[in-house]
DNA sequence: GCCAACGTTGGC
DNA sequence: GCCAACGTTGGC
């Protein structure tokens, strides 16, 4: 048994927020159209089904961590970069070799407090988290479990 | 392989 | 809307 690991996905809410999750069906979705070597290696060779996700809104007023959600498929080809109608589309990869990969993520918790950006800063233990370092731009983020317990508890959720 | 130009992210 | 940070592209 691996210990369970957690992570951190980022979402513009306007794109997709924690609430559309929580009304998708099966309170599941694809998470697709990740176009960063970085976060396609994460999402391609780390994450693992029971995973922990914080779901944070970006690119938001405020911004921070929404809810919290599960890792139910692991890293499989990101269907979109095939679709030449998606914006992620990527004619250079071919379906033998794809490039780009997605997991399937299922919504386990609203928070009973939002998390904004604010209040991690906020939390002196946080301040290594990677979404808290000046110019992060990466989307997918491996999460301490020490920084997991903590961001639990200023949602509120045990 | 270098690096300038360009594009994107995301906080403010 | 601005702009810092940083990834990618392409000329050389």
């Amino acid at each position: 048994m691996v210990a369970p690991r957690y992570w951190l996905l980022k979402s513009e809410p306007e794109e997709f927020s924690f609430d559309d999750l929580w009304r998708a069906p099966r309170r599941t979705t694809a998470w697709t159209g990740v176009r960063n070597y970085q976060a396609r290696n994460y999402l391609r060779d780390e994450l693992a089904v029971g995973d922990g996700v914080l779901f944070y809104h970006s690119s938001s007023d405020p911004s921070g961590v929404a809810g919290v959600a599960r890792v139910v498929r692991a890293g499989y080809p990101d269907p979109s970069q095939f679709d030449a109608a998606e914006a992620g589309h990527d004619p250079a990869s071919a379906r033998a070799a794809p490039r780009w990969f997605a997991v399937d993520v299922r919504a386990e918790q609203k928070v009973a407090e939002f998390v904004s950006l604010e209040r991690l800063r906020g939390e002196p233990r946080l301040a290594s988290m990677g979404v808290l370092r000046r110019g992060n731009r990466l989307s997918v983020q491996p999460v301490s479990g020490a920084e997991w317990k903590l961001v639990l508890a200023l949602a509120g959720l045990s």
